[in-house]
DNA sequence: TAAATTGTACCAAACGGTCAGTTTATTTCA
DNA sequence: TGAAATAAACTGACCGTTTGGTACAATTTA
């Protein structure tokens, strides 16, 4: 069996935690005392596992990261490479419902308030971004060899506008609360991959 | 002439050169000390002409929109109604190259930021995304009444789909810093306005 | 003469972070 | 096996700094 220290815990604890709260603040909007509120966990025990607040939020970030690429490849499933990228963009907005439109995106909100001011932040926000595009690239092409899409699509760009519209949905729908809206963006993209 | 006052330009310089702080930096990560640092205006004058940091926001948002309309009259131009909304687009691409990729939208970084923790700062951000989306519905209804789109197409959705992906794509070429990623982008949607 | 601006000094609260010391688990070894 | 040593985990008081904001008399400007 895997032994799971108590500090494993105890940081897996934190990290969690802290994730919900950095999604629906954002990093400069969350003080550390916000965080050994919610956590329960002490300062000085959240700086022994933590070096400091950006330490914190990167752990958070790169936890994030990680969930989010098996969720992914898990709701990338359906019988077909176009099915498949439709039933992983309602799985993300399904997530968004399940939430009420609170937080959104944690990595794009975390690229908007932190791309022009730490490089740390930003490099993992482009990993999540690069991975993702990269997943639905592979689906594409697949689909445009099999016949499933026209032979001029590209792959590459196609991916691309699928990833930022969905980023854009999420945000529209966070500012407007509306249920209805996320549901015209996935019409939105199913058309996009459907022809 | 329009008689403007003193107060007026000190007033306006101060929502302009806070803007350039706040757009890159966010709300959370701008203190007043800086604001007074780089607009060379003294604390007491400052808080003069603003009653809090949250109203100096709200203004320097409220200055944005206006001038985002005006923008957006402006670039809506062209011999139909979608080349009008793509020249729009383009213009606002081109904005954000000559900016560098950095920054991005006011709007979009202060919904992602704010949405969730202050209503009155959505609420404008709300106007924005009403007022923009709305323009476009117009154009692209004239456009489906003049058979440049086809009968089918439904002018909101599609007006609410050309912002998002637009937004999504500031967001990913602000964390790339590509210039050939928004390139991209506006090829999607161009192709998203004709067929 | 009213509006606008400056200057300085100040405030309480919140901020991120430190650190000496205590408790709890795990190893070492007689 | 069990006491001693070591390492990991945790505590809470404390630090200096910055924060947004105030007070207000004195001065400049339209």
């Amino acid at each position: 069996m895997p032994t799971i220290s108590k500090g494993e815990k105890t940081r897996d604890h934190i990290l969690k935690v802290t994730r919900k709260i950095l999604v629906a603040q954002g990093f400069h909007n969350t003080s550390i005392s916000a965080v050994i509120e919610a956590t329960g966990v002490k300062k000085g025990n959240l700086y022994y596992h933590f070096a400091s607040k950006e330490d914190l939020g990167l752990a958070v970030l790169e936890d994030a990261k990680e969930e989010f690429f098996s969720f992914l490849a898990k709701a990338l499933s359906g019988r077909d490479p176009v099915e498949k990228i439709i039933n992983s963009c309602k799985a993300i907005c399904a997530e968004q419902e399940k939430n009420n439109f609170v937080g959104g995106c944690l990595f794009g909100n975390t690229a908007l308030e932190m791309a022009d001011s730490n490089q740390k932040f930003s490099g993992v926000i482009q990993e999540v971004f690069s991975h993702w595009t990269g997943s639905l690239e592979e689906h594409l092409a697949e689909a445009r060899e099999t016949g499933l899409l026209p032979p001029a699509t590209s792959p590459r760009l196609l991916a691309k506008t699928v990833v930022a519209t969905l980023e854009g949905a999420i945000m529209m729908s966070r500012v407007s609360k509306n249920k209805e809206d996320l549901n015209d963006f996935l019409v939105a993209i199913t058309g996009l991959l459907e022809r």
